[in-house]
DNA sequence: TCACCAACTTAACAAAAATTTAATATCCAA
DNA sequence: TTGGATATTAAATTTTTGTTAAGTTGGTGA
């Protein structure tokens, strides 16, 4: 779990980090608009906790950025003002907390916004064609018999399938598997592609290239 | 959008029931928990709006159940009660609101759980008539037969397609497919609209030329 | 401690594909 | 008819990807 909390108050800062990282998760810290911007671009999240009232008063345009990049954000602010809660859940937030508030209900929300997200995914095994995936246990079945892959190549493996024929971005691929989309993991991704193809194609499996764009994993006849 | 009100005060369900009806939306009424199984089993419904204080008392129980049917829970009570709130979180409940809540408020919140659930499947694809792009993974269909393009061209189709029947400008073009305006691009724009015009048309569909302005996407009866 | 191994990354170059450039043909309005 | 713009085509160039091999890292057991 990787938390963006989006706070330029020093002390509520530190408090809610305190709280989240003592739950085990990860804590990064923007200060203002153009930190949190620089932020996700280069890591990905789970969610972020923001405050409305940021100095730089681009509280609600960070909203909608979150929003395009599928983050799911709970606003946190000191004011109950149920106009301005409005808009900010019109605009894409997910949900909104007043200070102060009990840290464990702060939890509890964050647990079921995230929840809401991935629990429909989190269904039992990933299938395409004669292939599975546990995708809990990372173990792979093609035409019943168990084929071990190495951990990139797996969770590579995952993403194509869930989206099996049809394109899965490099973003998507390196976000899922490296945390971040930096050119550097490219020539890695190539490399790890490479490996998987060449098991893949002897079950009939390929993964095929649209450059620029992404991969797309399918069956050959 | 069918929405089910589990609420034993009569007063509060026709005020709720109101609220949503003007909405558009379809409003069942359960008077406990016996009830809101029944209708259940019989309806399918995309979200629900619990008061947890029921007659019978089993609010909890029904939050539990709902979330095993995945039909998201917005708990509603008169009681600010923070571990009663967490409890319900953890249960599965997707929102908590005290009452008295505004109405405008428990609209907004009930269409950002609704955004969160459904979110992620409506992908926001561009149509024009049978042409469909996900300008995320940059696909492109057409009469349901997935066609592939390279980049630049797809990225023009998505202006064309964005703006379909009326003229996109060369500067529009050319600043979203290459990032800048610049003269060394049109000769290269026209090579590749030539290409996206020769595949286009086995579709039915023409991109029309207007000399000096910009290009036109056009369905050919 | 050290050698070894597997997983992963990096680097180098070949291959393929996309994009641009250039040369020529066509259209249209003044 | 003629000049300016666009269309078409082919060739040149650049970008991106595939492939191979060598380098790094972190863990494991002698």
């Amino acid at each position: 779990m990787k938390v963006l909390v989006v706070e330029d108050e020093i002390d509520m800062a530190v408090s809610v980090s305190r709280l989240l990282g003592s739950r085990g998760w990860q804590v990064a810290v923007a200060r203002g608009f153009e930190d949190a911007i620089q932020m996700i671009k280069n890591e990905v999240f789970d969610i972020c906790l923001l405050d409305l009232y940021l100095g730089d008063g681009y509280g609600e345009e960070l909203i909608e950025v979150l929003e395009q990049k599928h983050i799911p954000v709970i606003v946190l602010t000191v004011v109950e003002d149920t106009p301005k809660k409005v808009k900010c859940l019109r605009l894409g937030a997910d949900d909104y907390v007043v200070k102060p508030f009990d840290p464990e209900e702060l939890i509890a929300r964050i647990e079921a916004v995230i929840r809401r997200i991935k629990g429909p995914k989190k269904e039992d095994l990933l299938r395409y064609k004669d292939m599975e995936i546990d995708p809990f246990s990372m173990s792979l079945r093609i035409q019943k018999k168990s084929v071990y892959l190495p951990r990139k190549q797996i969770m590579l493996l995952i993403k194509l399938v869930e989206n099996a024929e049809s394109i899965v971005p490099y973003e998507t691929l390196l976000s899922y598997a490296w945390g971040s989309h930096e050119e550097a993991c490219m020539e890695s991704l190539r490399t790890h592609v490479h490996k998987l193809r060449k098991v893949l194609r002897e079950f009939s499996f390929d993964i095929l290239s649209y450059p620029g764009i992404g991969y797309m994993l399918k069956y050959i006849a």
